[in-house]
Formats: C-alpha cells, sequence, structure tokens
DNA sequence: CGCTTTTGACCGGCGC
DNA sequence: GCGCCGGTCAAAAGCG
C-alpha cells in the first residue's frame, strides 16, 4: 500500500509527506497536502530511525477525549495516557511540535510526536514511535482512573498492543491514517472548547466549534486506535463515520463551514501496518 | 502529595 | 569540519 514508512528516514514523518488523501470514501477536495515543499522536511528527520507510525487526524479528534486534569497528553485520542515532555518550533512549519511519552507504563517506549499539518491546518499529524509496552486496559484504567471518569465498559480491545506473533513492543509498525475533519466535529463537541484552550498550540489561529455525541467520539476514537495499534480495521467505519457526519450540523458555525470547505470528508482511517522485523531498542539516551 | 505541563539547554545525527 | 535541526532530559511551577 501506499503507507508513509519512515522506517529508516523519518524525514516524511512529521514534514508533511503524510499520505493526507488515503481516504477511501472520502475523495479529499481538499489539497493531498504537498509533501514536498517543506524546506526542513528534507533536510529534518534523520535522528531515531525507529518506525513510526504516522497518523493524520483531524485537530478535534486530537483533542476531543481529553477532560481536562490530563495534559495534552491524551491528545491524539486513544487509550493510553500520554505524558507530555517536550515541545519544539519545527522548521518550515508554523506550527510547534509536541513530543509525548507513554505515562501509562513506568517503562513503555511508546513515544508519539503531536504536530499540526501545514498543508491542513485543521489535521494533526500524530507520529507514534515504538509499541506499548503494556496492554491497553491497564492504560486505560490508569487513565480513566485520574483523567476521563467516561464509562467506557463494552469495546472489547480488539487486541493488546502488543504485536500479533511476537507480542513484544519496540517493534515499531507504520501506519498511515487520514481522516476527515468530520471526525472532528464528533469528537469536538464539549472538548472543542478546551481544545482549543489546551490545544492553541496547535490551533494557533484554527478555532475549533462544534458539537458531537461522546458516544461516538469514543467509538471513533476505539476505531482509529484499534486500526492503529490493533492493526485491525474495526469495522465500517466510513459507515459509522457518515453517521457522524451527520451529527455535528447543528452547530459549529465558522468551524463549520471551514470543514464544509474542506469537503466534508467523511471519516476514514487508513492503516497501513507493517511489522518492524528488526528489533527496534529503545534507543535510550545514556545520559 | 503526586502528576502533568512548560521552558531552556544539551546532545547527537546528518547535510553541506 | 562546521552548522543546522530534531529530539530528549532536567528543573520549576501549577493544579487536582
Amino acid at each position: 500500500m501506499d503507507a508513509e514508512w519512515s522506517g529508516d528516514e523519518s524525514k516524511a514523518g512529521a514534514a508533511g509527506g503524510v499520505s493526507s488523501a488515503d481516504c477511501p470514501s472520502s475523495p479529499p477536495p481538499v489539497s493531498p497536502a504537498p509533501p514536498s515543499t517543506s524546506p526542513a522536511a528534507t533536510g529534518a528527520g534523520r535522528r531515531r530511525s525507529a518506525n513510526k507510525r504516522v497518523v493524520t487526524v483531524p485537530l478535534a479528534d486530537v483533542s476531543g477525549p481529553r477532560p481536562k486534569g490530563v495534559g495534552e497528553g491524551n491528545t491524539p485520542t486513544d487509550a493510553w495516557a500520554w505524558r507530555k515532555y517536550g515541545q519544539k518550533p519545527i522548521k518550515g512549519s508554523p506550527f510547534p511540535r509536541a513530543y509525548y511519552r507513554c505515562s501509562s507504563s513506568k517503562g513503555c517506549p511508546a513515544r508519539k510526536q503531536v504536530e499540526r499539518s501545514r498543508a491542513e491546518p485543521d489535521k494533526v499529524i500524530v507520529t507514534y514511535s515504538f509499541e506499548h509496552s503494556h496492554s491497553e486496559a491497564m492504560a486505560a484504567a490508569r487513565a480513566q482512573n485520574r483523567q476521563a471518569p467516561k464509562p467506557k465498559p463494552a469495546q472489547p480491545q480488539p487486541v493488546p498492543p502488543e504485536s500479533p506473533s511476537s507480542g513484544s513492543h519496540d517493534v515499531a509498525a507504520a501506519a498511515t491514517v487520514v481522516c476527515a475533519p468530520a471526525a472532528a466535529e464528533t469528537e469536538a463537541g464539549a472538548a472543542a472548547v478546551e481544545v482549543h484552550d489546551e490545544f492553541r498550540w496547535l490551533y494557533d489561529g484554527v478555532s475549533v466549534t462544534s458539537s458531537a455525541s461522546p458516544p461516538d467520539v469514543e467509538a471513533a476514537d476505539e476505531m482509529l486506535y484499534g486500526a492503529m495499534f490493533f492493526g485491525a480495521p474495526p469495522a465500517p467505519l466510513p459507515d459509522e463515520f457518515g453517521d457522524v457526519g451527520g451529527l455535528f450540523d447543528g452547530e459549529g458555525g465558522e468551524e463549520d463551514a471551514m470543514f464544509a470547505g474542506l469537503g466534508e470528508l467523511p471519516e476514514c482511517a487508513m492503516v497501513f501496518r507493517r511489522h518492524a522485523g528488526d528489533g527496534i531498542s529503545v534507543a535510550g539516551r545514556v545520559k
């Protein structure tokens, strides 16, 4: 497939070379986000040759499932608890990039970078590095325990982050998930407001407003992540999202217009997962 | 009290 | 060999 593999060369990674046009059922009328054009992108991203998953998600989505007490760590909608450990302005990009580490487990090597897409400010590029060395349930429990009291009963996590066969972590699979802004609305909901506050660094000029149903949001979340981490495309994403799309049409004045202009792309989450046979050990810095 | 966020500095890698 | 950039660590402050 056309997964953006930044295994050895993490260039495209955050540079923006992410395939923002992979939606099966949503022909992105939006500019396919010109990959190149980023000066830094070319010469940048050379460090850490670990495989990474590049995920493009709507800004709102990214900040949706975040109650409040939680830091932006939980940004990119997932059941894991993330802790921000750094933020840096990236050359060639008007938006800074935030660095997160998994705080669910102490020795979890999982990391992720969050940055807004240059091409599409309404989307954020989340780059995941390394897999979690613990089960999602654990993280979820932890996360919920302190941040989101949201009752997440059903939803049998398909499979733990661990690899299907190896059952190990380290292994980094690269996946490119492209979601339309519509999803954003879904998750946005009330979170959008908070998002704006906590994600101002991401928004940086982009106002997000919309209303959605939490349940749907979570669903989208699970699905999105399920695909990303479990490599198992949950189910009819387009369908679910399609429905969702219709949910947020009673609000979001500017946002709505904005997204509408984008082409109200339905929700799509393409996942290109791959296995990195080579054992990528956490290149920890021996300081 | 514990955890997370924020900001600055340092280190390492890559390109020229 | 030098410079540039990205990535990570560390310390301090704030909040729940």
